[in-house]
DNA sequence: CTGAATATATCGGGAGCCGATATATTCGTG
DNA sequence: CACGAATATATCGGCTCCCGATATATTCAG
């Protein structure tokens, strides 16, 4: 999944929005960080409603301009569920592996630091 | 930052590795659900180089096999912890609106699909 | 000898994001 | 009333980036 259609799910995750809404609350949910464009919406918007994640709830003209909201299936609903838990396990894994990093590299206390192969650099190659 | 520049630095986190140790790295710390292909690898390598958020850190032939080590530079340790922190940040807001979407959710049990007249947005609608 | 694993690298195709562009209405400002 | 900004839809070309295939070379197991 692309970053663009977790972040289109994730807007659509607690109700039904149309597109222009969905932009506003991408920017507003990420606290400003993501600025998804119009250009790129349409197409995460098509390829989400062919993979079955999303479905056009309704469409609504509201002062003349035309709405059409759009809502997450159950399917989508599993699936940003499982990409939220991919990203969060990915981040752990991310600040755990920095934290190690920090340490001397070459013995860490208590863990079960054996590396595999440990080449010695034996052998006058350089 | 994509995906695969995300794993790449997650897995020089801890300590230099080489192409090939990328590639068995990643798939073993995400436990085998990335599984990142050498075309992609070589695409990214040369990024994240021109980007200095990695360096080659130095040359090894072990066994008549060149290993060419990449170290992360400390630019590159900083792009790793923000990149983590957005991605626990996002999944996280994604699990909370999933969890507020439950409230009322479109598909309850014993009901049809129904649009859900949700929140007073746009109030009475004329 | 052959195949798998290790280890490097390149190239073409395709997917996906962005910037620009187009159309149309409403609202605030001058 | 004119004008720009905001709202709201949609399309298209270019560019970046990922993947699969391919190539080369050595070591180890069968």
């Amino acid at each position: 999944m692309t970053q663009a259609a977790f972040f289109v799910l994730t807007a659509l995750a607690d109700q039904p929005r149309h597109g222009y809404g969905i932009l506003r609350e991408v920017e507003e949910l990420s606290e400003g960080a993501v600025q998804m464009r119009v250009g790129t919406l349409y197409g995460v918007l098509d390829r989400l409603t062919a993979d079955a994640l999303i479905v056009l709830d309704r469409e609504e003209v509201q002062q003349g301009r035309l709405r059409r909201y759009y809502r997450l299936t159950d399917e989508g609903t599993a699936a940003l569920t499982a990409e939220a838990e991919r990203l969060a396990a990915g981040a752990s894994a991310a600040k755990k592996r920095i934290a190690e990093g920090r340490r001397s590299p070459a013995s860490a206390p208590g863990t079960t630091d054996k590396p595999a192969t440990r080449p010695g650099l034996a052998g006058g190659l350089a």
